[in-house]
DNA sequence: GGGGAGAGATGCCGC
DNA sequence: GCGGCATTTCTCCCC
């Protein structure tokens, strides 16, 4: 038989001791903070880690069911002979409380990771590859700078077409939206203010854009150029993908 | 002493089992799909879910450090003395192989979870509250259709004004920025163009709002509203905020 | 499935 | 810390 009592210190010390806990607990959890939020009871997996961080799982899908931020307390305690996480962050008034009515396993551990994951293929990689390879934009297009800071954001890529019109570049590694083509409108005219120049292009250059993205594109006179996100790893990962098919 | 081959056939069967999964391991990662990602050996938290989710964390902060999508597809293997994980989703086109040194220990259980959780104080409850209190909008404000999705945009309150002119009200539960007024200004222009109206009002609504935004709702001729979304379950966690300070 | 927008978004970098 | 913005954003809703 599964006591409530015997586990409280098990799991306070390996919380106290920063290891990595993991359990998985039939459990109902409320949080308050940013928002608020109730769920009935189901069974989970808990991960609390060596940085006070909580994520909790339900056993389907992709996103956590609850979770707590960095630096926050955790304390078990046993209240009318009922298992009780309660989380607290101060400093972010945020509260969350797991009614656990069994756990079903847990276990911790001390572990060690010092290491930083590298990403390839982000918008910045793009905005690199059109200032290495200013064709892909249009034919005849001298880059500037790159990452030029404006009162109302970055810009991307900033260059001068084959006319001598600044142009400014914004890139997008997803398919581009109405809100990228407001951005694009939205540094064009803070250029145009800043500089006291009443001709700027806009050209948005991501894979592909939506049809009424496009539509506000062409309202606006700006331009749409089709480029993908750079993969150096493709190779690699192709091979990859050909084992697992075959 | 720790062998790889014993583990892979209990770990595989988990998965085929649909199980719920969750290992610590000393391992590199790679990932290729959307992105492409690697990250040299570390100590790390490895979940499988049923649905074949993947999600891999570090021993601190809050996000993943790699992910696979629902529907992946798992498996162990040993080659060359050493233990490999490949996660495939073909219909994403994504491929993740984690080479694992050590598995430090390793748990799977059958979960059972069909609840829903339910989160308050959410964007949507702001605009059904400034529905039914429209004096937090202005003094004399009508509200006439919320989330009008078909026919104008998903514009959150429409509503008329004292001196009967279109209003268009934005909400945003959070501190309001450049964005959130690009996006009203795209609606206001929206409903302008559909309706034939060249006198349209924009209100932004929200807790508070950035000094840019605030100078470029200004030249836009909108105004700002000071509005908190409502927290219903706040009292409750007023007196758990207090027990917990004292 | 695509499009549009919110999210307890998170995380990063710059000022 | 605030601000602006990308994210393997994710998720939901609606067409």
């Amino acid at each position: 038989m599964w006591s409530a009592e015997e586990n409280v210190s098990l799991l306070n010390d390996a919380v106290l001791r920063r290891e990595t806990l993991v359990f998985f607990a039939r459990c109902s959890i409320r949080y308050s903070g940013r928002a608020e939020s109730y769920v009935e009871e189901g069974e989970r997996v808990f991960l609390i880690k060596s940085d006070g961080a909580l994520i909790v799982h339900q056993p389907t899908g992709n996103a956590p069911l609850n979770y707590m931020k960095p630096d926050t307390s955790h304390s078990f305690f046993v209240e009318n002979n009922i298992l009780k996480l309660k989380s607290t962050n101060i400093t972010m008034k945020e509260f969350l409380e797991a009614t656990i009515s069994k756990i079903l396993f847990f276990n911790s551990e001390k572990l060690n990771d010092g290491q930083t994951i590298i990403v390839q293929g982000t918008e910045e990689d793009m905005s690199e590859m059109l200032m290495e390879r200013p064709e892909l934009v249009e034919e005849g297009f001298k880059p500037v700078s790159r990452e030029e800071q404006t009162k109302y954001g970055f810009v991307d890529v900033l260059g001068i077409d084959k006319n001598d019109v600044l142009t400014v570049v914004e890139c997008k590694r997803y398919c581009a939206d109405l809100s990228a083509v407001t951005q694009l409108r939205r540094y064009v005219e803070k250029i145009m203010v800043s500089k006291g120049i009443a001709n700027v292009r806009g050209i948005l250059a991501a894979p592909k854009i939506t049809e009424n993205a496009q539509k506000m594109l062409e309202d606006w006179g700006f331009k749409f150029v089709s480029v993908n996100p750079p993969k150096y790893l493709e190779n690699f990962n192709k091979k990859q993908a050909k084992l697992d098919f075959f």
